[in-house]
RNA sequence: GGCCCGGUAGUUCAGCUGGUUAGAACGCUAGCCUGUCACGCUAGAGGUCGACGGUUCGAGCCCGUUCCGGGUCGCCA
């Protein structure tokens, strides 16, 4: 039977008792670390979330409370009343480890079967099984940490807001459905049959009316969904601090934003950050990292030899060119030791993955260097192209040629692939500004122009008048906010002239029609006084993941779903049964189980 | 949807060229032990080798299908 806490009460947690502590009576709560059994002498490791502290029970412990304590096994949970004591033996491994509580009352609130797997700080065990019982999981103390540590963000992120002028208001997530952009996940309606609330992808139209509603300055931590495959760094549920201000442009938006990093950093990691954080273009960073969320904690640029070898008798690069691509290339410092013969053929087949037909390289090892289209080259020609790199003895030279966007798209990932084995990457936190943003994408399979960023993306004035002649030049007033590789952030000045609007919507190809239906609401309300505005949302959970130097947002997210989107503890999602589906007009066809 | 990696006691793994009764460590159970802290010592229990099918005299191992998990590309305005 479990006992209760009757007539104890909780006067400390177990990772704070100190030497200072010593012959006070104290009450501790928690669970079994461990029971080390000697005989005549019982040792129990308590842990709660502050850490552990040793349980001592000896010959002049009561029979009755000895027993007990003989009897307690792992994660079974304890109250224990009774005086702190300094240790005759230490252990500087643990912060409580001059001190030792002799027990002298000591309750079993509640008996634990063994785990599944035990609750250690580090664990080799399978993460399926782990989150399968991720309650348990969740006892340990990385994952409590990183917990922790997302608490405190959360906190200062409010705080600084709250100081700043900002007013946290809650946007609904029952919303309406809007088909572009990602999936949304849909709620069906009993009221009206067969039709559907979605849940929000982020609560961008929200926030824009706040600010028409003169609100000025809005923050929200808010919950937003995506209906789209997972990964380490995406989970189809997250956190957003999302943010929106008025009568402001790029640069305060940036600057605000900033400040929060500053602050979180100095509050969470006792870290300084230098602001201004270093901003480029899309384009440049395009041009020089291949992503539009670099990495520039290393450098390895990528390098334009188009100029070099457009006439080379290498019809790979010269025909590249002539098809209207380019011949790039990086250059990996002192790798050639690293990468042999046969590394590099793996790299190849890396880069046919990723939609690149080939590899080149140039691998300097020994004085001469050793080339995969020597045999191509005219007199001079791979000295040139060597020299122009910068590349020198002990370097390889990567170079891809094909059409600019596969260049660019692959040697930016090999660019970071390389950097990893080469273990070059600073551990630093680099934060970088995306700016510029082009407006338009070109979607190479309806062949149209569409919305990079959402349609409300106010465009730069001086690119208005290429809307209707070249939409490839029109520029963004949008912005991502990157750290160290990751994309942290995305945000930009909202159009607020109802005319303008109408422009975009219609370079975007939508009928009156579609507008209405989709945006009529947003459309109208802008046209009853709209402040300058523009704000941004930032990945709470990636954040998180990048100051607790987590691999994987599952990490810092208490109860995460795995690739397939479920969720491995309770199953879900699941059938329902037939009267639920009958009550909201649903049929499902297939895939029921 | 594509590609890559993984699945053997509760856990982490080993398991030879396909060959007798599938092993180790930790954990668990019991006993002994007065200063341990990954306590120690002794003994014991514990297996649908992810599932299904095939090849074979014989499959943990080979083949096929499938399920589960991870990474990634597509996708993520």
């Amino acid at each position: 039977m479990a006992e209760f806490m009757t007539g104890l009460k909780r006067t400390n947690y177990c990772g704070d008792l100190r030497i200072d502590d010593c012959g006070k009576e104290v009450t501790v709560c928690g669970w079994v670390q461990r029971q080390r059994d000697l005989g005549q002498l019982i040792f129990i490791d308590l842990r709660d979330r502050t850490g552990i502290v040793q349980l001592a029970f000896t010959d002049s412990t009561d029979k009755e409370i000895f027993n007990k304590a003989f009897a307690c096994r792992s994660e079974f949970v304890l109250a224990a009343k009774g005086f702190v004591r300094e240790r005759s033996s230490k252990n500087s491994e643990i912060s409580t480890g001059d001190i030792e509580i002799e027990v002298t009352d000591l309750r079993v609130l509640s008996k634990a079967q063994t785990p599944p797997f035990e609750i250690l700080d580090k664990t080799d065990t399978n993460e399926e099984l782990r989150l399968k019982h991720r309650y348990l999981d969740l006892r340990r103390t990385p994952l409590q940490k990183n917990i922790i540590m997302r608490s405190k963000i959360a906190k200062v992120t409010r705080d600084y807001f709250n100081e700043n002028g900002f007013i946290e208001i809650e946007t609904p997530m029952m919303i309406k459905s809007t088909p572009e952009g990602a999936r949304d996940y849909l709620v069906p309606s009993r009221v009206h049959k067969g039709k559907f609330y979605a849940l929000p992808q982020s609560p961008q139209m929200y926030k824009q009316l706040l600010m028409l509603s003169g609100f000025d300055r809005y923050i929200q931590l808010a919950r937003c969904f995506r209906d789209e495959d997972l990964r380490a760094d995406r989970q189809p549920e997250f956190t957003q601090i999302d943010m929106e201000l008025s009568f402001v442009d790029v640069e305060d938006i940036l600057e605000i934003n900033e400040g929060l990093f500053k602050r979180l950093f100095k509050e969470v990691m006792n870290k300084d950050l230098e602001t201004p954080f270093e901003r480029i273009s899309y384009n440049e960073a395009m041009k020089n990292y291949g992503s539009d969320k670099p990495d520039i904690r290393f450098d390895m640029k990528i390098q334009n030899i188009s100029e070099l070898v457009k006439d080379s008798e290498f019809g790979v690069f010269a025909n590249a060119i002539k098809d209207g691509g380019s011949v790039r290339a990086i250059v990996a410092k002192n790798s050639a030791d690293t990468y042999t013969r046969k590394e590099i053929d793996k790299l190849t087949e890396y880069v046919k993955g990723i939609g690149a037909k080939g590899l080149a390289y140039i691998r300097w090892v020994d004085d001469e260097p050793a080339c995969s289209f020597k045999k191509f080259m005219a007199d001079g020609e791979l000295e040139n192209i060597l020299n122009t790199l910068g590349a020198e003895k002990g370097d390889i030279v990567f170079i891809v040629a094909d059409k600019t966007s596969v260049v660019l798209s692959t040697l930016g990932a090999l660019r970071l692939t390389v950097a990893k084995r080469l273990n070059i990457i600073p551990n630093t936190f680099k934060f970088l500004w995306i700016v510029d943003f082009p407006f338009f994408e070109y979607d190479e399979e309806t062949g149209e122009w569409v919305a990079m960023h959402h349609p409300f993306t106010m465009p730069k004035e001086e690119c208005l008048q290429y809307l209707d002649t070249d939409p490839s030049k029109v520029v963004a007033k949008a912005f991502d906010l990157t750290l160290n590789g990751t994309e942290l952030s995305s945000g930009s000045m909202r159009i607020t002239d109802p005319e303008l609007q109408q422009k975009m919507f219609r370079a975007l190809k939508m009928t009156d029609e579609e507008i209405d239906a989709k945006f009529g609401f947003l459309v109208e309300a802008y046209k009853y006084g709209a402040p300058p505005h523009g704000g941004m949302g930032i990945g709470l959970d990636r954040v998180a993941m990048i100051l607790c130097n987590a691999e994987s947002l599952r990490d810092v997210t208490a109860f995460p779903k795995v690739q397939n989107a479920s969720e491995l503890m309770s199953a879900c999602p699941s059938a329902v049964d037939d009267e639920s589906l009958e009550v909201l007009g649903i049929t499902v066809t297939e895939n029921k189980e």
